[in-house]
DNA sequence: GGTTAGCACTCACCTTTAATGAGTGCTAAC
DNA sequence: GTTAGCACTCATTAAAGGTGAGTGCTAACC
């Protein structure tokens, strides 16, 4: 890993060239546009050590150099200068991520638009794990004879309802009884702690008309925790990948398409990836076909615990400077957002 | 328009042939595949009459014919013939389509998932429009100093919340007494007629009090309710147009994938359209993007009244006669789901 | 008069060939 | 160690020729 000043400075152009070019870079016009003040030959004889130390490939003999993915890490690790947003940027990024009323939805899918405007490459963005989200307060609403609606409002100020058809009869006062019972019983327990429960015995020895309307209404309180839990996903810029000549052939575009569509897979992915700035480049994703993509992500708090996930997917060879600053600008932006709601609504627990 | 009975007959096989290979059809082929009774010579001169009539086009002097618009349109109005569903599919979208707990949309995107599943197509489907929707209740929940959950159910059994942030302070007995102000008010009334309203001045008679809480959850209501009135789409099968040859040309599948994915205008496009089964091919469409695509919708319709719509687009070249049956049979489906959930629990009002 | 066989003609598509030029690797001289 | 020079490679492009599916037209057939 002990690369001569001189190999890294090559090694800096090529990347830097290929990155806007996307063509393989020569040493002619390598020793033509950059200051390296060696000839052509020269050049030729560090690239092919270079070649030879894996930080370089040649799609065919007489063609260019292109950076491996070995190079582009060692660039985005050691190379790669920081890139200083244009003010401009900045003010249409906090311009449009001011959240007036904890809109989370809204904002995060308004933040994935925006990274993907900025970047021109495929963003995505996902909301919090909620599973250490603590239950604040349940609610039951008669709507008419069969129907009530379920509330659930959790601790981070996240709200779910559902409308439920029961089958079992129930005046609102049952109701009402009912819903300070389960708030009472379930306020501040996580939900996958309420999800691991039997639930039902809680309610048993309850008096008979109250355990079977309990009873009836328990699956669905279940069920809609359950999907509280669900993690949504906000992709954007799915066609800019049109734009990317990598993928201007169409079996490549498809396979990318499909990927990111295949949702499910694809949060999985990003779910379990490490918190903090993460990149990974080409090979380094453990994911078989994502093996020629490079995955940007990193993570923005609310209330400065649960982790919502941000970033984008595009060809390894991307302007990581460029990408690594807007991606880490909206994340600081998206968490200072959520921390001031947090402290001014939530100094009362 | 009276084209002869033998023209008919051809035109059809050409239709029918050119749906499932994609490529000119000729004379040649033509009479050796069907039983025509005629020689290649025949048909050429039968179909050199069709093509002065505007049914068929030439994409070369030596290439075989292909259907125009108009030909598409007379196949779908009299050639072609009703197909039947495999027991097989009927049964998978029976299966699926049967909605446990109104999760309106749930079902629909489930629909659009399976549509897409079937016909190898890019589908869609929108909920409906929310503008009928009457109101049935309002309610709203402290959940601590600063917050507050409005929550709106409407007589369709609609149920939309949102937390709020406050600045004037409140008791319980206020919110709830507002709650039911509000439910008196408006209850039975349409959304957008409650948005058109000046809503203040119903509220600046009450005492001093309340009338400050109501003037600052008001804003919030009508932005609320205008959010009801969104509708949402779900797109499926994006990619699916990949396999299909008309789309093998890298700039036409980024234009439609970029066209389908301009969700706003494209769903303007869907709301805009007529009820019931529309079929609309290439140059029919009012959308200049559109033009060399075929649209088909149909309506689901909810507790009899309220209407959204289910459809796929693709190639003008399309099975249209699977693809309509798949959509009816869906739909069908959908409208009875919803209209059981109705008889059950609407009997009351 | 409608139908058909025959034939010249067209044109997309494929393959072959040749020219071009960007780029390399190697060698020998600086 | 650096560089100039040169032979060599190979993707890319353009031109040229061959192939075959299909048409349009004409003249003969029923």
């Amino acid at each position: 890993m002990d690369l001569t000043e001189r190999k890294l400075k090559i090694l800096h152009a090529i990347v830097a060239d290929f990155i806007h070019s996307a063509e393989p870079v020569g040493s002619r016009t390598l020793s033509k546009k950059y200051d390296l003040g060696i000839s052509p030959a020269t050049i030729r004889n560090e690239m092919s050590d270079l070649e030879e130390l894996g930080y370089l490939t040649h799609p065919h003999t007489s063609a260019g150099r292109v950076p491996s993915d070995k190079a582009y890490r060692l660039y985005v690790n050691h190379l790669m200068e920081r890139y200083e947003l244009p003010e401009e940027e900045k003010r249409i990024i906090s311009e449009n991520l001011k959240s007036d009323m904890m809109e989370l939805e809204r904002t995060i899918e308004h933040a994935a638009e925006l990274l993907s405007r900025l970047t021109n490459l495929t963003s995505f963005a996902i909301t919090p794990k909620q599973d250490a989200n603590r239950l604040k307060y349940i609610n039951l609403l008669p709507v008419d004879d069969t129907t009530v609606v379920l509330m659930i409002v959790a601790e981070n100020g996240k709200v779910t309802n559902q409308a439920l058809r029961i089958s079992v009869s129930y005046t609102p006062e049952n109701l009402e009884l009912l819903s300070k019972v389960m708030t009472h019983t379930f306020r501040g327990r996580t939900i996958s702690d309420v999800l691991t429960v039997d639930i039902i015995k809680y309610f048993e020895n309850d008096i008979e008309a109250m355990s079977r309307l309990a009873q009836s209404i328990m699956p669905n309180f279940m069920n809609t925790l359950e999907n509280m839990l669900n993690v949504d996903l906000y992709l954007e810029g799915l066609t800019n990948i049109f734009s990317i000549p990598e993928y201007n052939d169409i079996e490549r575009a498809r396979m990318f398409l499909e990927m990111v569509n295949r949702k499910k897979d694809f949060m999985d992915v990003l779910i379990n990836r490490d918190n903090g700035m993460i990149i990974t480049i080409g090979d380094e994703n453990t994911d078989e076909i994502m093996r020629d993509c490079s995955l940007i992500t990193a993570d923005y708090r609310i209330n400065g615990k649960l982790v919502g996930k941000l970033g984008v997917i595009g060809p390894t060879r991307m302007k990581y400077d460029e990408v690594t600053s807007v991606i880490r600008y909206m994340t600081d932006n998206l968490s200072r957002t959520f921390q001031i709601a947090k402290g001014e609504h939530e100094d009362d627990e």
